[in-house]
This record gives structure tokens, C-alpha cells and sequence, in this order.
DNA sequence: TATTAGATTGTCT
DNA sequence: GACAATCTAATAT
């Protein structure tokens, strides 16, 4: 576990060595309603060679927060009606970014079942997606740019690393360009 | 339980 | 005008 020190570290090194370290930390909300919060137990690593990646194609409006420094909160709209959370990696104008893909709900679950109009349904299916995860945990695109280690409504939480044997390393799902890339890190628990 | 098809809005060419 | 890093619901096995 680090710091936010140490966060900012393992975010600088890129986003394929970040993606693998940051499952087990988590994801924090902090809203009026109450805290919301979630331990990262999915990610998907996009660099700036991938032609999957938003970064890919160049810097535009939407894909700006991409480019500026580790540890900034990038938002997209997917679909028009989803939008996921993305943890910036690198530095400065690299366009590398983590996609969180699934979290485990840790705190304010009822919160998020209510926000979510989820009905009885097992919370572990709560965000295991990345739309939900950003729907469950209130995160929208006013967050867009935001800092997740400034101190700021989200923030990203270190938290006890899985075991090097728990992280399987699978290819990406949902997308039509290099999906077969293996850079999806899942913290598989037995 | 696994697989297939449809919905829906913003951004880029 | 077409595409997109998805989710939900319904149908088949």
C-alpha cells in the first residue's frame, strides 16, 4: 500500500504498470448524501499506441483531461447514456489512462442501490461495469478534469495490494480495435 | 446459465 | 452522417 505520494508514483510509471496496482485500492465520493466508496477490483490500461484508446486519435475537446498530468479524473460519455472513469497515468501530454472497469461496493451501498434503482439484486453486480460503476457511485462528467489525489469530491484511496497470484491478466471485452490486447487486470478472489 | 439483439446521445469527419 | 472503451432485457439451451 502508499500514500498519495506513492499513488502519484505508481500513476507516473504508466498506465500498464498503474492498471495491475491499482486493484485493491479504492475509490472514494464524497457527496452531501454521504460517502460513497468502492474497492477497484477491475481496470482496463490504454496507452497512447493503442488504437483503442481515445488519446489515439489525437488531442480533442473530449479527450483534453487525458493528456494533463497522473492522477487527473478523466470522464467520457459512452453510448450517450453511459459514462465511464478513467485514472490519468503518465505525465504531461502522454494520453495514457486506466479504465476502471469494476468495483466491489465498500461504503454507502445503499446509497448507490437507491441511485441506481437497483432491486434486491446482489450488490456484487452493483458496479461491475464501467457505466455502472460511475452510475453507482455518482460520478458524472462535472467530475471531468477533476484531481483524484488533490483532495477533491472523488478520490482515489490506496489500499492493500491482491496477491501477485490473484491478478489475472485477460483481453479487453466491448471494443472493435486491438481487443485483443491483454491489458485488463482482473483481481480474481477464490 | 449463456447468448443475441436493441436502445440512445455526444463527438468527430 | 456515422461511430462509440456499454447496459439491459429477452430468448434459447
Amino acid at each position: 500500500m502508499a500514500n498519495d505520494e506513492g499513488l502519484r508514483g505508481i500513476l507516473e510509471a504508466g498506465a500498464v504498470a498503474a492498471a495491475a496496482k491499482l486493484l485493491g485500492c479504492a475509490i472514494e465520493h464524497h457527496a452531501r448524501g454521504g460517502l460513497r466508496s468502492g474497492t477497484i477490483v477491475e481496470t482496463e490500461a490504454y496507452t497512447e499506441d493503442d488504437p483503442a484508446a481515445h488519446s489515439f486519435v489525437g488531442r480533442t475537446a473530449r479527450t483534453d483531461p487525458m493528456f494533463r498530468r497522473a492522477g487527473t479524473l478523466y470522464v467520457y460519455l459512452s453510448y450517450g447514456i453511459h459514462h465511464c472513469m478513467n485514472v490519468v497515468c503518465a505525465g504531461e501530454g502522454r494520453g495514457e489512462a486506466v479504465l476502471i472497469r469494476a468495483i466491489e461496493p465498500l461504503a454507502g451501498t445503499d446509497a448507490m442501490i437507491e441511485a441506481r434503482g437497483w432491486r434486491g439484486k446482489p450488490a456484487k453486480d452493483l458496479a461491475n461495469g464501467p457505466g455502472k460503476v460511475c452510475q453507482a457511485l455518482g460520478v458524472g462528467l462535472h467530475h471531468n478534469g477533476g484531481d483524484l489525489l488533490g483532495g477533491g469530491a472523488v478520490r482515489l484511496v490506496a489500499g492493500p495490494s491482491p496477491p501477485p497470484d490473484a491478478i489475472v491478466v485477460t483481453p479487453r471485452i466491448g471494443i472493435t480495435k486491438a481487443a485483443d490486447w491483454p491489458r485488463r487486470f482482473v483481481w480474481k478472489r477464490k
